[in-house]
DNA sequence: TTTTTAACCTGCTTTATAGCAGGTTTTTTT
DNA sequence: AAAAAAACCTGCTATAAAGCAGGTTAAAAA
């Protein structure tokens, strides 16, 4: 369902890196064979195993980047919003897909071809350094999780996936700005619901998160900085 | 203690990436500007927390990167050798190093500075690509760490560390060609020491791994591999 | 508004893993 | 060759985390 494609040119996600190489004297040739679809909320964009079909941007609204484990147990990567890469991983490396990415609301997503993008990177060394830069950051952040899922409790790292939705989203209202389940925190945090709400009643108590109805929020945002900065991790995440 | 310093030009190691942008039409003057010296065993080249002074590579010899963790645990990232790249994640993104790199035997180091190598990637296209693709298949092996981590048992895990090292230095009379300690093994995998005493005991009762002294091999590297395959893991690390 | 469903919560039990203590073997040093 | 030092092993105990069962609350649908 592709409809009218918006142009990179006049993109207002000036942290898109193709919107970056857009600026440079480029044949607007590359630009012009760029899809844009729409994503209805909960539809998956990317299915895990499919063959790589280039690279995905968000053009405007938020998705979940995830991969099935063990027992078929789920494991979500990252979240993403307005300007940033998707299905990267795939790209340059693999065949298949080895994640799936699922549009959290309504939302927009371009789509570069592989043969359009390597072409592309052929012809701007400055987009080929940009991407550079962006998997090292990446293998940075990856790096990190590495560490924390192997030497954090679940109660820090349930701490830490609450820091990382606030700088993420952010929070209105002490209210995170998006809301994730008790089973989405804990696929994302590395351990199971139960403890997920364990974790967010002793934290209630402790006045550091508040709820309203089914929401989450943070309260006191320092004291739960405080908890895992002893850890010194370098906040990639 | 800089020695004389090899050419890239003539050097055996196919695979890295410098070797392979030398054969380009570059400016040899940047290839000057390597500097090559040599490490005893045990010494480390890089320290965590130092500033990033540019791309390390191994020319001849063995190296493990490790970086500290809570209460000081070590944590082992990767091992590497001939050919490979080292501190490539503090280049490009950081100001410090967040690893460490020590000398496994010994070992001789290839260092181009941070200016020069900014200056090669601006001037090679290809090596900017090749360097981007590394650091594509280096998030690829990090995000199944990630996943592996996060889901297997601790037999699992020591099972496939066994199963890197025999992929990563192989063995000779069904004893792995680079000896670790339980330790060291333990701090790959994520785990305690006396863990992975206990799983390779039991894989010796189970007449699926041999010791000869303190060495160790895998006797029967299929029903090794059987026991993690049911996971379905890309073999990436 | 009522009904239904999904998400959330809590106490109890089980299991995997870590940690400790003390002994043994292998390796290294003298 | 003896002594010292690592590295390795084993049984026991403690603990963190997972799993289960049954109940409650909030949100969505009728």
């Amino acid at each position: 369902m592709a409809i009218s494609t918006p142009s990179c040119v006049s993109c207002i996600n000036d942290t898109c890196l193709i919107k970056k190489a857009s600026t440079t004297s480029v044949s607007e040739a590359f630009l012009a064979q760029k899809t844009t679809f729409h994503c209805k909320k909960g539809q998956q964009f990317i299915i895990e195993g499919a063959p790589v079909q280039g690279l995905f941007f968000i053009y405007k609204g938020k998705a979940k980047v995830a991969q099935t484990g063990i027992n078929g147990r789920e494991q979500i990567v990252r979240f993403c919003q307005n300007g940033e890469i998707v299905g990267h991983r795939g790209f340059a490396v693999g065949e298949q897909y080895h994640i799936s990415a699922e549009a959290l609301e309504d939302t927009m997503v371009c789509n570069f071809s592989n043969k359009v993008m390597l072409e592309m990177l052929k012809e701007i060394p400055s987009l080929t350094y940009d991407l550079m830069l962006f998997y090292a950051s990446e293998l940075n952040k990856s790096e990190t999780k590495v560490r924390k899922l192997a030497q954090m409790t679940v109660r820090e790292r349930v701490v830490d996936t609450l820091l990382y939705l606030d700088r993420k989203f952010g929070q209105t209202n002490q209210i995170l700005n998006h809301q994730l389940s008790r089973k989405e925190i804990a696929d994302f945090s590395g351990t199971t619901e139960e403890q997920v709400i364990r974790v967010l009643s002793s934290l209630k108590k402790e006045g550091v998160v508040r709820s309203l109805g089914r929401k989450i929020g943070v309260s006191d945002l320092e004291k739960l900085k405080k908890e895992i900065s002893e850890h010194n991790f370098f906040i990639a995440s």
